[in-house]
DNA sequence: AAGCCTGGCGCC
DNA sequence: AAAGGGCGCCAGGCTT
Protein backbone atom coordinates (compact mmCIF):
# COMPACT_ATOMS: atom_id res chain seq x y z
CA UNK A 1 0.00 0.00 0.00
CA UNK A 2 1.58 3.54 -0.77
CA UNK A 3 -0.21 6.64 1.36
CA UNK A 4 0.32 10.13 -0.41
CA UNK A 5 0.69 12.44 1.48
CA UNK A 6 0.93 16.02 1.57
CA UNK A 7 1.64 18.26 4.82
CA UNK A 8 -0.91 21.08 5.49
CA UNK A 9 -0.57 23.66 8.41
CA UNK A 10 -0.48 23.54 12.02
CA UNK A 11 0.71 19.89 11.56
CA UNK A 12 -1.74 18.65 9.43
CA UNK A 13 -2.03 17.45 6.01
CA UNK A 14 -3.44 15.68 3.65
CA UNK A 15 -3.36 12.60 2.55
CA UNK A 16 -4.86 9.40 0.01
CA UNK A 17 -4.27 5.79 -0.28
CA UNK A 18 -3.06 4.81 -3.40
CA UNK A 19 -3.04 1.02 -4.78
CA UNK A 20 0.36 -0.11 -5.82
CA UNK A 21 1.70 -0.24 -9.59
CA UNK A 22 1.22 -3.12 -11.11
CA UNK A 23 3.86 -5.67 -10.12
CA UNK A 24 7.27 -5.52 -12.26
CA UNK A 25 6.28 -2.54 -13.79
CA UNK A 26 4.37 -4.72 -16.68
CA UNK A 27 1.46 -2.38 -16.85
CA UNK A 28 3.32 0.13 -17.20
CA UNK A 29 3.46 1.69 -13.89
CA UNK A 30 0.12 2.55 -14.10
CA UNK A 31 -1.48 3.79 -10.09
CA UNK A 32 -3.80 1.55 -8.95
CA UNK A 33 -7.40 2.91 -7.39
CA UNK A 34 -7.30 6.28 -5.81
CA UNK A 35 -9.14 6.11 -2.36
CA UNK A 36 -10.86 9.38 -0.37
CA UNK A 37 -8.78 11.98 0.60
CA UNK A 38 -8.41 12.56 4.39
CA UNK A 39 -7.72 15.47 6.12
CA UNK A 40 -6.13 14.70 9.03
CA UNK A 41 -5.27 17.30 11.99
CA UNK A 42 -2.47 15.50 13.70
CA UNK A 43 -0.17 14.12 10.70
CA UNK A 44 2.65 13.35 12.74
CA UNK A 45 0.14 10.87 15.29
CA UNK A 46 -1.67 9.44 12.32
CA UNK A 47 1.39 8.12 10.45
CA UNK A 48 2.81 7.28 13.32
CA UNK A 49 0.11 5.19 13.85
CA UNK A 50 -0.65 4.02 10.45
CA UNK A 51 3.17 3.21 10.11
CA UNK A 52 2.69 0.80 12.98
CA UNK A 53 -0.27 -1.00 11.89
CA UNK A 54 0.37 -1.36 8.23
CA UNK A 55 3.94 0.09 6.79
CA UNK A 56 2.73 1.64 4.07
CA UNK A 57 5.28 3.68 1.41
CA UNK A 58 5.04 6.84 2.21
CA UNK A 59 4.36 9.35 -0.90
CA UNK A 60 5.63 13.07 -0.06
CA UNK A 61 6.75 16.06 -1.86
CA UNK A 62 10.00 16.77 0.56
CA UNK A 63 11.10 14.39 2.89
CA UNK A 64 13.10 17.42 3.96
CA UNK A 65 10.17 19.40 4.89
CA UNK A 66 8.47 16.51 6.34
CA UNK A 67 10.31 14.48 8.40
CA UNK A 68 12.52 16.51 10.57
CA UNK A 69 9.31 17.11 12.52
CA UNK A 70 7.60 13.50 12.44
CA UNK A 71 11.03 12.49 13.89
CA UNK A 72 10.79 15.05 16.53
CA UNK A 73 7.41 13.82 17.16
CA UNK A 74 8.61 10.01 17.64
CA UNK A 75 7.54 9.21 14.78
CA UNK A 76 10.15 6.73 11.87
CA UNK A 77 8.62 5.85 8.63
CA UNK A 78 10.19 2.83 7.27
CA UNK A 79 10.00 3.58 3.16
CA UNK A 80 9.10 6.16 1.14
CA UNK A 81 8.81 7.56 -1.96
CA UNK A 82 10.27 11.59 -2.08
CA UNK A 83 8.80 13.12 -5.43
CA UNK A 84 11.02 16.28 -5.17
CA UNK A 85 14.28 13.60 -4.94
CA UNK A 86 12.54 11.38 -7.87
CA UNK A 87 12.11 14.41 -9.72
CA UNK A 88 15.21 15.33 -10.01
CA UNK A 89 17.14 12.32 -10.69
CA UNK A 90 14.35 12.09 -13.71
CA UNK A 91 14.77 15.98 -15.02
CA UNK A 92 18.74 14.71 -15.17
CA UNK A 93 18.07 11.72 -16.61
CA UNK A 94 15.68 13.41 -19.56
CA UNK A 95 18.49 15.80 -19.61
CA UNK A 96 16.11 18.82 -19.05
CA UNK A 97 18.03 19.51 -15.51
CA UNK A 98 17.35 23.01 -15.73
CA UNK A 99 13.30 22.76 -15.37
CA UNK A 100 12.24 21.37 -12.21
CA UNK A 101 8.53 21.53 -12.21
CA UNK A 102 7.69 21.63 -8.68
CA UNK A 103 8.68 23.46 -5.59
CA UNK A 104 10.35 20.12 -3.92
CA UNK A 105 12.09 19.57 -6.72
CA UNK A 106 13.94 22.85 -7.29
CA UNK A 107 14.09 22.76 -3.58
CA UNK A 108 16.10 19.79 -4.11
CA UNK A 109 18.04 20.62 -7.44
CA UNK A 110 21.92 19.65 -7.02
CA UNK A 111 23.69 22.54 -6.78
CA UNK A 112 26.06 23.80 -9.34
CA UNK A 113 23.40 23.90 -12.01
CA UNK A 114 22.05 26.81 -13.23
CA UNK A 115 19.44 28.38 -11.52
CA UNK A 116 16.33 28.40 -13.48
CA UNK A 117 15.12 31.59 -14.68
CA UNK A 118 11.22 30.58 -14.08
CA UNK A 119 12.44 28.80 -10.71
CA UNK A 120 12.56 32.10 -8.34
CA UNK A 121 12.37 31.19 -4.70
CA UNK A 122 8.76 32.36 -3.15
CA UNK A 123 8.20 34.96 -0.87
CA UNK A 124 8.05 33.96 2.27
CA UNK A 125 4.43 33.00 3.98
CA UNK A 126 3.46 33.17 0.09
CA UNK A 127 1.59 29.41 -0.36
CA UNK A 128 4.14 28.19 -3.26
CA UNK A 129 1.88 25.87 -5.97
CA UNK A 130 3.22 23.16 -5.81
CA UNK A 131 3.34 21.75 -9.62
CA UNK A 132 4.07 24.22 -12.43
CA UNK A 133 1.85 24.61 -15.51
CA UNK A 134 3.41 23.24 -18.00
CA UNK A 135 2.99 18.76 -17.45
CA UNK A 136 -0.20 19.29 -15.25
CA UNK A 137 -3.04 17.45 -16.00
CA UNK A 138 -5.34 17.98 -12.65
CA UNK A 139 -6.63 21.62 -13.11
CA UNK A 140 -5.19 24.15 -11.36
CA UNK A 141 -5.94 24.73 -8.20
CA UNK A 142 -6.80 21.02 -7.62
CA UNK A 143 -6.25 19.55 -4.38
CA UNK A 144 -2.57 19.22 -3.70
CA UNK A 145 -2.83 15.44 -2.75
CA UNK A 146 -4.25 14.65 -6.07
CA UNK A 147 -1.87 16.20 -7.73
CA UNK A 148 0.89 14.46 -5.95
CA UNK A 149 -0.64 11.73 -6.72
CA UNK A 150 -0.64 12.58 -10.53
CA UNK A 151 2.97 13.16 -10.17
CA UNK A 152 3.93 9.96 -8.77
CA UNK A 153 2.08 8.05 -11.58
CA UNK A 154 3.82 9.89 -14.05
CA UNK A 155 7.10 9.56 -12.49
CA UNK A 156 6.53 5.65 -12.47
CA UNK A 157 5.92 6.18 -16.40
CA UNK A 158 8.34 7.83 -17.20
CA UNK A 159 10.79 5.56 -15.04
CA UNK A 160 9.03 2.45 -17.00
CA UNK A 161 9.52 3.88 -20.36
CA UNK A 162 13.29 3.93 -20.18
CA UNK A 163 15.71 0.90 -21.16
CA UNK A 164 16.65 -0.46 -17.66
CA UNK A 165 13.68 0.49 -15.23
CA UNK A 166 14.67 -1.86 -12.92
CA UNK A 167 18.13 -0.01 -12.31
CA UNK A 168 16.15 3.35 -12.45
CA UNK A 169 13.63 2.30 -9.98
CA UNK A 170 16.16 1.08 -7.28
CA UNK A 171 18.12 4.47 -7.59
CA UNK A 172 15.05 6.21 -6.95
CA UNK A 173 14.11 3.78 -3.67
CA UNK A 174 17.79 4.53 -2.57
CA UNK A 175 17.80 8.02 -2.88
CA UNK A 176 14.24 8.24 -1.22
CA UNK A 177 15.74 6.43 1.77
CA UNK A 178 18.81 8.31 1.80
CA UNK A 179 16.62 11.16 2.64
CA UNK A 180 14.88 9.33 5.32
CA UNK A 181 18.30 8.07 6.99
CA UNK A 182 19.72 11.82 6.21
CA UNK A 183 16.93 13.19 8.11
CA UNK A 184 17.42 10.52 11.18
CA UNK A 185 21.09 11.46 10.76
CA UNK A 186 20.84 15.60 11.40
CA UNK A 187 18.20 13.64 14.27
CA UNK A 188 20.15 11.53 16.26
CA UNK A 189 23.80 13.67 15.86
CA UNK A 190 26.93 12.23 15.43
CA UNK A 191 27.69 11.68 19.31
CA UNK A 192 30.65 15.02 19.89
CA UNK A 193 32.83 15.37 23.24
CA UNK A 194 32.99 18.96 23.77
CA UNK A 195 35.66 18.55 26.47
CA UNK A 196 37.61 16.11 24.42
CA UNK A 197 37.76 18.86 21.41
CA UNK A 198 38.03 21.84 23.48
CA UNK A 199 41.30 20.25 25.34
CA UNK A 200 42.01 19.74 21.79
CA UNK A 201 42.07 23.09 21.10
CA UNK A 202 43.78 24.96 24.31
CA UNK A 203 46.39 22.68 23.90
CA UNK A 204 47.32 23.25 20.23
CA UNK A 205 45.94 26.59 19.97
CA UNK A 206 46.38 28.29 23.16
CA UNK A 207 43.33 29.79 25.70
CA UNK A 208 40.06 30.64 23.38
CA UNK A 209 40.84 34.18 22.24
CA UNK A 210 38.51 37.07 22.99
CA UNK A 211 36.06 37.90 19.81
CA UNK A 212 38.19 39.44 17.09
CA UNK A 213 41.91 38.42 18.53
CA UNK A 214 44.29 35.46 17.58
CA UNK A 215 44.98 32.45 19.37
CA UNK A 216 48.04 33.16 21.34
CA UNK A 217 49.72 30.18 19.30
CA UNK A 218 48.71 32.16 16.28
CA UNK A 219 49.79 35.13 17.41
CA UNK A 220 53.65 33.84 18.37
CA UNK A 221 53.85 32.14 15.07
CA UNK A 222 52.81 34.92 12.79
CA UNK A 223 55.48 37.14 15.04
CA UNK A 224 58.17 34.38 13.63
CA UNK A 225 56.96 34.53 10.34
CA UNK A 226 57.56 38.15 10.33
CA UNK A 227 60.62 37.77 11.92
CA UNK A 228 61.95 35.52 9.39
CA UNK A 229 61.15 38.28 6.80
CA UNK A 230 63.48 40.85 8.32
CA UNK A 231 60.75 42.11 10.42
CA UNK A 232 58.95 43.67 8.42
CA UNK A 233 54.69 42.36 9.10
CA UNK A 234 53.22 39.49 6.98
CA UNK A 235 49.50 38.58 7.29
CA UNK A 236 50.14 35.11 7.11
CA UNK A 237 46.34 34.80 6.00
CA UNK A 238 46.94 36.96 3.01
CA UNK A 239 48.84 34.26 0.34
CA UNK A 240 49.74 37.47 -2.15
CA UNK A 241 51.82 38.77 0.39
CA UNK A 242 53.43 35.99 1.20
CA UNK A 243 54.65 35.12 -2.50
CA UNK A 244 55.50 38.43 -2.52
CA UNK A 245 57.48 38.56 0.63
CA UNK A 246 59.70 35.64 -0.44
CA UNK A 247 59.96 37.60 -3.80
CA UNK A 248 61.78 39.66 -1.78
CA UNK A 249 64.26 37.44 -0.28
CA UNK A 250 65.01 37.02 -3.95
CA UNK A 251 62.82 33.39 -3.70
CA UNK A 252 60.14 32.89 -6.73
CA UNK A 253 57.09 30.99 -5.62
CA UNK A 254 54.07 31.01 -7.66
CA UNK A 255 51.82 30.14 -4.96
CA UNK A 256 51.80 30.21 -1.13
CA UNK A 257 50.37 26.65 -1.01
CA UNK A 258 51.60 24.41 1.39
CA UNK A 259 53.44 22.16 -0.87
CA UNK A 260 54.79 24.97 -2.81
CA UNK A 261 56.32 25.92 0.71
CA UNK A 262 57.65 22.80 1.46
CA UNK A 263 59.74 22.84 -1.17
CA UNK A 264 61.20 26.19 -0.37
CA UNK A 265 64.57 26.34 2.05
CA UNK A 266 64.07 29.61 4.25
CA UNK A 267 63.52 30.07 7.44
CA UNK A 268 59.87 31.12 7.47
CA UNK A 269 58.30 28.32 5.83
CA UNK A 270 58.49 26.02 9.20
CA UNK A 271 56.43 28.75 11.07
CA UNK A 272 54.46 29.20 8.08
CA UNK A 273 52.95 25.83 7.57
CA UNK A 274 52.78 25.52 11.39
CA UNK A 275 50.52 28.35 11.05
CA UNK A 276 48.28 26.98 7.90
CA UNK A 277 47.71 23.83 9.73
CA UNK A 278 46.45 25.46 13.39
CA UNK A 279 44.70 28.66 11.37
CA UNK A 280 42.61 26.57 9.62
CA UNK A 281 41.27 23.88 12.75
CA UNK A 282 41.02 27.23 14.36
CA UNK A 283 38.64 28.55 11.83
CA UNK A 284 37.08 25.61 10.50
CA UNK A 285 36.87 23.93 13.84
CA UNK A 286 37.53 25.83 16.13
CA UNK A 287 35.30 27.26 19.57
CA UNK A 288 32.63 29.35 17.22
CA UNK A 289 31.76 26.27 15.28
CA UNK A 290 31.89 24.29 18.42
CA UNK A 291 29.19 26.97 19.35
CA UNK A 292 26.94 26.34 16.20
CA UNK A 293 27.06 22.79 15.72
CA UNK A 294 27.76 21.16 18.74
CA UNK A 295 24.70 20.59 21.47
CA UNK A 296 24.05 18.24 23.44
CA UNK A 297 27.14 16.09 22.62
CA UNK A 298 26.08 15.84 19.52
CA UNK A 299 26.78 17.32 15.92
CA UNK A 300 24.25 17.66 13.95
CA UNK A 301 24.84 18.85 10.28
CA UNK A 302 21.98 19.24 7.55
CA UNK A 303 22.93 16.58 5.01
CA UNK A 304 21.58 17.37 1.36
CA UNK A 305 20.39 14.48 -0.25
CA UNK A 306 21.61 14.34 -3.94
CA UNK A 307 23.47 17.77 -3.16
CA UNK A 308 26.31 17.03 -5.61
CA UNK A 309 25.79 16.24 -8.99
CA UNK A 310 27.38 12.80 -8.85
CA UNK A 311 24.49 11.76 -6.10
CA UNK A 312 26.90 12.12 -3.25
CA UNK A 313 25.79 14.23 -0.80
CA UNK A 314 26.45 17.51 0.64
CA UNK A 315 26.17 19.07 3.85
CA UNK A 316 24.89 23.02 4.57
CA UNK A 317 26.90 24.53 7.51
CA UNK A 318 28.95 22.61 9.59
CA UNK A 319 31.37 21.18 7.56
CA UNK A 320 30.66 17.95 8.03
CA UNK A 321 32.29 15.90 5.38
CA UNK A 322 35.25 17.52 5.82
CA UNK A 323 35.86 16.75 9.59
CA UNK A 324 39.36 17.00 9.80
CA UNK A 325 40.83 13.72 11.19
CA UNK A 326 42.49 15.05 13.81
CA UNK A 327 39.02 16.12 15.45
CA UNK A 328 37.67 12.35 15.08
CA UNK A 329 39.15 11.74 18.38
CA UNK A 330 36.11 13.92 19.76
CA UNK A 331 33.80 11.35 18.09
CA UNK A 332 33.00 9.08 20.96
CA UNK A 333 30.37 6.76 21.80
CA UNK A 334 28.08 7.48 24.84
CA UNK A 335 28.96 4.87 28.13
CA UNK A 336 27.59 1.20 27.88
CA UNK A 337 27.27 2.21 23.59
CA UNK A 338 29.60 1.72 20.67
CA UNK A 339 30.40 3.01 17.08
CA UNK A 340 30.15 0.57 14.38
CA UNK A 341 32.34 2.38 11.53
CA UNK A 342 32.72 1.03 8.26
CA UNK A 343 34.45 1.86 5.48
CA UNK A 344 34.66 0.77 1.71
CA UNK A 345 38.17 -0.03 1.10
CA UNK A 346 39.40 1.24 -2.45
CA UNK A 347 35.71 1.94 -3.53
CA UNK A 348 36.10 3.38 -6.77
CA UNK A 349 38.66 0.93 -8.48
CA UNK A 350 36.74 -1.76 -7.53
CA UNK A 351 33.77 0.24 -9.31
CA UNK A 352 35.41 0.94 -12.09
CA UNK A 353 36.11 -2.64 -12.65
CA UNK A 354 32.94 -3.74 -11.74
CA UNK A 355 31.25 -1.30 -14.28
CA UNK A 356 34.18 -2.38 -17.17
CA UNK A 357 33.38 -5.99 -16.42
CA UNK A 358 37.54 -5.78 -17.45
CA UNK A 359 38.18 -10.07 -17.07
CA UNK A 360 41.97 -9.72 -16.13
CA UNK A 361 41.08 -6.35 -13.80
CA UNK A 362 39.02 -8.44 -11.72
CA UNK A 363 41.71 -11.21 -11.73
CA UNK A 364 43.63 -9.43 -9.65
CA UNK A 365 41.39 -6.99 -8.06
CA UNK A 366 40.06 -10.04 -6.29
CA UNK A 367 42.69 -9.24 -2.79
CA UNK A 368 42.13 -7.20 0.11
CA UNK A 369 44.41 -4.52 -1.00
CA UNK A 370 43.42 -3.52 -5.02
CA UNK A 371 46.69 -1.26 -5.68
CA UNK A 372 48.91 -4.13 -4.45
CA UNK A 373 47.34 -6.51 -7.34
CA UNK A 374 47.51 -4.39 -9.99
CA UNK A 375 51.01 -3.72 -9.11
CA UNK A 376 51.96 -7.00 -8.82
CA UNK A 377 50.75 -7.51 -12.60
CA UNK A 378 51.50 -4.47 -14.01
CA UNK A 379 54.06 -2.49 -12.34
CA UNK A 380 56.58 -4.91 -10.75
CA UNK A 381 55.06 -4.70 -7.63
CA UNK A 382 55.84 -0.67 -7.32
CA UNK A 383 51.88 -0.20 -5.12
CA UNK A 384 52.84 3.85 -5.52
CA UNK A 385 52.77 3.84 -9.19
CA UNK A 386 49.89 1.65 -9.91
CA UNK A 387 47.81 3.55 -7.24
CA UNK A 388 49.27 6.82 -9.29
CA UNK A 389 48.10 4.78 -12.60
CA UNK A 390 44.76 4.08 -11.54
CA UNK A 391 44.14 7.36 -10.56
CA UNK A 392 45.10 9.15 -13.42
CA UNK A 393 42.59 6.79 -15.27
CA UNK A 394 39.44 7.57 -13.09
CA UNK A 395 40.58 11.72 -12.85
CA UNK A 396 42.33 12.33 -16.11
CA UNK A 397 45.47 13.00 -14.89
CA UNK A 398 48.72 13.54 -17.27
CA UNK A 399 50.85 15.41 -15.36
CA UNK A 400 54.38 14.06 -14.62
CA UNK A 401 54.40 10.73 -14.92
CA UNK A 402 51.10 9.64 -14.81
CA UNK A 403 50.55 9.92 -18.63
CA UNK A 404 53.22 6.94 -18.77
CA UNK A 405 51.72 4.83 -15.91
CA UNK A 406 48.16 5.32 -17.58
CA UNK A 407 49.80 4.00 -21.00
CA UNK A 408 51.14 0.61 -19.30
CA UNK A 409 47.42 0.55 -17.24
CA UNK A 410 45.75 0.98 -20.77
CA UNK A 411 47.82 -1.97 -21.86
CA UNK A 412 47.35 -4.62 -19.17
CA UNK A 413 43.78 -3.55 -18.52
CA UNK A 414 42.46 -2.44 -22.15
CA UNK A 415 38.45 -2.80 -21.49
CA UNK A 416 38.60 -0.66 -17.91
CA UNK A 417 40.16 1.69 -19.84
CA UNK A 418 38.51 1.93 -22.30
CA UNK A 419 35.50 2.24 -20.82
CA UNK A 420 36.40 5.71 -18.55
CA UNK A 421 37.75 6.90 -22.13
CA UNK A 422 34.55 6.61 -23.68
CA UNK A 423 32.91 8.69 -21.08
CA UNK A 424 35.77 10.91 -21.36
CA UNK A 425 35.19 11.27 -25.05
CA UNK A 426 31.65 11.75 -24.33
CA UNK A 427 31.74 14.80 -22.04
CA UNK A 428 34.26 16.35 -24.65
CA UNK A 429 31.80 15.96 -27.35
CA UNK A 430 28.99 17.36 -25.12
CA UNK A 431 27.16 14.06 -24.56
CA UNK A 432 25.75 13.36 -20.87
CA UNK A 433 27.08 10.04 -19.32
CA UNK A 434 25.38 7.51 -16.52
CA UNK A 435 26.25 6.35 -13.72
CA UNK A 436 25.40 2.17 -13.37
CA UNK A 437 21.77 2.94 -11.94
CA UNK A 438 21.07 6.13 -14.44
CA UNK A 439 21.98 8.85 -12.58
CA UNK A 440 22.75 11.23 -15.47
CA UNK A 441 25.57 14.06 -15.50
CA UNK A 442 24.59 17.58 -16.13
CA UNK A 443 24.70 18.25 -19.85
CA UNK A 444 27.48 21.03 -20.57
CA UNK A 445 26.49 24.75 -20.49
CA UNK A 446 25.81 27.03 -23.90
CA UNK A 447 29.53 28.98 -22.77
CA UNK A 448 30.82 25.73 -22.69
CA UNK A 449 29.14 24.92 -26.32
CA UNK A 450 30.25 28.23 -27.79
CA UNK A 451 33.49 27.90 -26.53
CA UNK A 452 34.37 23.95 -27.77
CA UNK A 453 33.28 25.28 -31.29
CA UNK A 454 34.77 28.22 -31.45
CA UNK A 455 37.09 28.81 -34.54
CA UNK A 456 39.55 31.19 -35.29
CA UNK A 457 43.20 32.10 -34.23
CA UNK A 458 45.14 29.59 -32.17
CA UNK A 459 44.60 30.68 -29.16
CA UNK A 460 40.95 30.59 -29.40
CA UNK A 461 41.10 26.76 -30.72
CA UNK A 462 43.23 26.09 -28.31
CA UNK A 463 41.07 27.38 -25.27
CA UNK A 464 38.40 25.28 -27.16
CA UNK A 465 40.56 22.04 -27.03
CA UNK A 466 41.34 22.50 -23.19
CA UNK A 467 37.48 23.35 -22.68
CA UNK A 468 36.51 19.76 -24.40
CA UNK A 469 39.09 17.89 -22.16
CA UNK A 470 38.14 19.78 -19.06
CA UNK A 471 34.55 18.73 -19.60
CA UNK A 472 36.17 15.09 -20.41
CA UNK A 473 37.85 14.96 -17.67
CA UNK A 474 34.81 15.54 -15.26
CA UNK A 475 32.67 12.91 -16.92
CA UNK A 476 35.50 10.32 -17.23
CA UNK A 477 34.99 10.74 -13.53
CA UNK A 478 31.68 10.87 -13.41
CA UNK A 479 30.63 7.54 -14.31
CA UNK A 480 33.01 5.81 -11.70
CA UNK A 481 32.02 8.56 -8.75
CA UNK A 482 28.35 8.39 -9.18
CA UNK A 483 28.41 4.06 -9.88
CA UNK A 484 30.34 4.45 -6.20
CA UNK A 485 27.97 7.12 -5.03
CA UNK A 486 25.00 4.59 -6.13
CA UNK A 487 26.83 1.34 -4.49
CA UNK A 488 27.05 3.41 -1.03
CA UNK A 489 23.58 4.71 -0.97
CA UNK A 490 22.16 1.06 -1.95
CA UNK A 491 24.28 -0.21 0.83
CA UNK A 492 22.77 3.31 3.20
CA UNK A 493 19.31 1.68 2.21
CA UNK A 494 20.26 -1.27 2.68
CA UNK A 495 21.29 -1.11 6.21
CA UNK A 496 19.33 1.51 7.64
CA UNK A 497 16.35 -1.41 6.38
CA UNK A 498 18.06 -3.81 8.19
CA UNK A 499 18.73 -1.70 11.29
CA UNK A 500 15.27 -0.64 11.39
CA UNK A 501 13.89 -3.27 14.44
CA UNK A 502 17.32 -2.77 16.31
CA UNK A 503 18.60 -0.03 18.98
CA UNK A 504 21.05 1.33 16.78
CA UNK A 505 21.30 4.37 14.96
CA UNK A 506 23.20 5.34 12.00
CA UNK A 507 25.26 8.56 12.91
CA UNK A 508 27.42 9.37 9.80
CA UNK A 509 27.20 8.84 5.80
CA UNK A 510 29.92 10.05 4.05
CA UNK A 511 30.68 8.58 0.31
CA UNK A 512 31.60 5.75 1.29
CA UNK A 513 32.17 5.80 5.09
CA UNK A 514 29.36 4.92 7.83
CA UNK A 515 28.92 4.82 11.22
CA UNK A 516 26.61 3.14 13.88
CA UNK A 517 25.72 4.02 17.39
CA UNK A 518 24.52 1.46 19.59
CA UNK A 519 24.37 -0.37 22.34
CA UNK A 520 27.35 -2.13 22.61
CA UNK A 521 26.13 -5.90 23.13
CA UNK A 522 24.40 -4.75 19.89
CA UNK A 523 27.20 -3.47 17.92
CA UNK A 524 28.63 -7.35 16.97
CA UNK A 525 24.83 -7.61 15.19
CA UNK A 526 25.47 -4.30 13.84
CA UNK A 527 28.68 -5.52 12.07
CA UNK A 528 27.26 -8.23 10.45
CA UNK A 529 24.63 -6.35 9.27
CA UNK A 530 26.77 -3.56 7.71
CA UNK A 531 28.79 -6.68 5.78
CA UNK A 532 25.51 -8.35 4.59
CA UNK A 533 24.76 -4.58 3.33
CA UNK A 534 27.21 -4.25 1.50
CA UNK A 535 26.68 -7.70 -0.45
CA UNK A 536 23.50 -6.62 -1.24
CA UNK A 537 23.94 -3.40 -2.44
CA UNK A 538 26.91 -5.37 -4.80
CA UNK A 539 24.12 -7.71 -5.70
CA UNK A 540 21.66 -4.70 -6.57
CA UNK A 541 24.12 -2.64 -8.26
CA UNK A 542 26.69 -4.62 -10.29
CA UNK A 543 24.77 -8.26 -10.69
CA UNK A 544 27.07 -10.57 -11.64
CA UNK A 545 30.05 -8.83 -11.13
CA UNK A 546 33.15 -10.52 -10.13
CA UNK A 547 34.89 -7.96 -8.50
CA UNK A 548 34.35 -7.43 -4.76
CA UNK A 549 33.15 -4.83 -2.43
CA UNK A 550 34.59 -5.10 0.74
CA UNK A 551 33.05 -2.95 3.60
CA UNK A 552 34.91 -3.60 6.78
CA UNK A 553 33.29 -2.85 10.19
CA UNK A 554 35.54 -1.79 13.48
CA UNK A 555 34.07 -1.57 16.62
CA UNK A 556 35.33 1.13 18.62
CA UNK A 557 35.18 3.40 21.54
CA UNK A 558 36.42 6.50 19.27
CA UNK A 559 36.04 7.37 15.70
CA UNK A 560 39.67 8.05 15.77
CA UNK A 561 40.45 4.24 16.69
CA UNK A 562 38.68 3.01 13.62
CA UNK A 563 40.64 0.85 11.00
C1' DA B 1 26.93 46.56 3.98
C1' DA B 2 26.26 42.79 0.91
C1' DG B 3 27.58 39.92 -2.77
C1' DC B 4 31.09 37.86 -5.54
C1' DC B 5 35.69 36.21 -6.53
C1' DT B 6 40.22 34.09 -5.37
C1' DG B 7 43.44 31.36 -2.98
C1' DG B 8 43.76 27.99 0.04
C1' DC B 9 42.80 23.57 2.41
C1' DG B 10 39.80 20.09 4.82
C1' DC B 11 37.30 15.60 3.37
C1' DC B 12 36.13 11.62 -0.17
C1' DA C 1 50.16 15.80 -26.09
C1' DA C 2 47.16 16.49 -22.58
C1' DA C 3 47.13 21.48 -15.84
C1' DG C 4 43.71 15.11 -11.54
C1' DG C 5 37.40 14.52 -10.31
C1' DG C 6 33.74 16.17 -6.59
C1' DC C 7 32.51 19.25 -2.68
C1' DG C 8 32.17 23.39 1.77
C1' DC C 9 34.08 26.95 4.14
C1' DC C 10 37.35 30.40 5.51
C1' DA C 11 39.80 35.10 5.10
C1' DG C 12 40.89 38.84 2.28
C1' DG C 13 39.75 42.01 -1.09
C1' DC C 14 37.20 43.41 -4.84
C1' DT C 15 32.75 45.46 -6.77
C1' DT C 16 28.12 47.17 -6.35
Amino acid sequence: MRVVVVPGEDGGGRAVVSGDAAPGGGGGGEVGEVGEVTEVADLAGWMGELERRVGPRWVVPSLAEVYPALLRAGVRLGRCHDLGLAEAILLAFEERAGRPRNVAAAWARPRGLPEPEDAKPQARGEQPALFEADRRTTPAGADPVAQAVDVLADQERRIAGTARPDLLRLLVAAESAGGLAAAEMTHFGLPWRVDVHLDLLVSSLGPRPAPGARPARLAELAARISAAFSGRPINPDHPPSIVKAFAREGIEVDSARAWVLKGVEHPAVEPLLAYKELARLWAAHGWSWLDSWVEGGRFRPDYVVGGVVSGRWATRGGAALQLPKVLRTAVRADPGWALVVADAAQLEPRVLGALSGDPRFAEVAAGDDLYAGVAADAFDGDRDRAKTAMLSAMYGGTSGPAGALLAVLRKRFPVAVEYVEQAARAGEAGRVVRSRLGRTSPPPSEAWQERVSASGDEEVERRARLAARDWGRFTRNFVVQASAADWALAMLASLRRRLLGETAEIVFFQHDEVIVHCPAEVAPLVAAEVEAAALEASRLVFAGAVVQFPLAASIVDSYADAK
